[in-house]
DNA sequence: GTCTATAGGCTGATAGAC
DNA sequence: GTCTATCAGCCTATAGAC
């Protein structure tokens, strides 16, 4: 049911990611769609409707998914651990998102609304609080969190959001790029370098 | 000498950071650059001439960079704060650079011509080398290098091309954003945090 | 090299029939 | 809810004067 307005949110969400707001044009999101160009007028104001859409439903899926799992008061590097994975979670369902909210952060959030930005922090300054709380427990070594949210945040959301460029030089079959790069190896191969190079013991080893 | 060529380009740079390609009207380049629209077509054959020619310029530079540090064979720990030393330099230089690689990448490299792709596929192999070759001689852990490789890349470009958006943040008085968030610290944090996950002999302290 | 004027194409939005 | 037809605005590129 509704699913013109599915299939809109879900062919603009693709687009978006891959050529940005201004890139993608209302026909061709309708288009993929299978839908008429009319439909995104009338089901979401316009093109810049349907983007805050996307924005919004996302921004504050992810919010809860973070807070619910800062709520279970596990230990920094175990929480860090449940983030990853929910991450994980969140790219098998929203495989756009991390190209858009990197284009919303290069472009200064131009499009956010006050409707989205208070998730976007949200979730900003919870991630960083998994990182101040392992410190803080001794858990992690007294790197300064901010800095090293930031790299966590940056290397997590390049990988889903530049498949396009490892999908375009494949397909040239001008570079030998390896087969087995899927997210999840990515990301478990980022939780275990990030908790080895965070761990105030380096006794226990990660790998 | 030469003046509106390179005005143009710089202020291009900027803006297809900021708003990426379909978000930069010529008009746009031309006032910021002080300089008339039609110059756009007459010094590089129009918009996505003046792109092009952004993008070649700076992939050729960063490439030459990365072949030199390789070039002088130290070890791949230092190799690697050698190139991450170099990163900053060319971020210095070029700040607009990082968001323009990053937009390209999700956008699978839509503007990368002939004449880019192979000093793209350059840099990023070397790169990539310098991880194996700390493999391969017992200075890292086993990771996957090429993982591990584009977690570094995520890292790095993420930094500097979303300044934008802490500037945006600071701005509204939203959020509590640090005052020294300056891309040295934060590529000092990344290098050591990075060093430190990777050391196969943990027993020396990175931080 | 620089500028003005304009052509020509594309885009987002909507009025109105069904 | 859906579709067709259409309009007004914006954008890139260029011809031609200086």
């Amino acid at each position: 049911m509704d699913s013109t307005r599915y299939s809109l949110l879900s062919a603009a969400a693709e687009l978006f990611a891959a050529r940005g707001f201004d890139g993608t044009t209302v026909d061709e999101i309708a288009r993929r769609a299978g839908a008429n160009k009319a439909m995104v007028s009338y089901h979401f104001g316009g093109k810049a409707g349907i983007y805050e859409e996307i924005l919004a439903t996302t921004f504050a899926h992810a919010a809860g998914e973070v807070q619910a799992i800062l709520d279970e008061g596990l230990p920094a590097g175990e929480t860090l651990g449940r983030f990853t994975r929910a991450f994980l979670r969140l790219v098998a369902e929203r495989p756009h998102f991390p190209a858009i909210m990197l284009r919303e952060a290069m472009s200064g959030g131009r499009h956010m609304t006050d409707r989205v930005l208070p998730h976007f922090v949200g979730v900003f300054l919870r991630v960083r609080g998994i990182i101040e709380r392992g410190i803080a427990e001794g858990e992690f070594r007294p790197v300064d969190p901010v800095l090293t949210h930031l790299a966590l945040m940056g290397s997590l959301l390049f990988f889903p959001a530049t498949e396009p460029m490892r999908e375009r030089l494949t397909r040239d079959g001008k570079i030998p790029i390896p087969e087995f790069l899927d997210a999840e190896s990515y990301v478990g191969n980022l939780h275990a370098l990030l908790l080895a190079g965070l761990r105030a013991n380096p006794a226990s080893p990660a790998a």
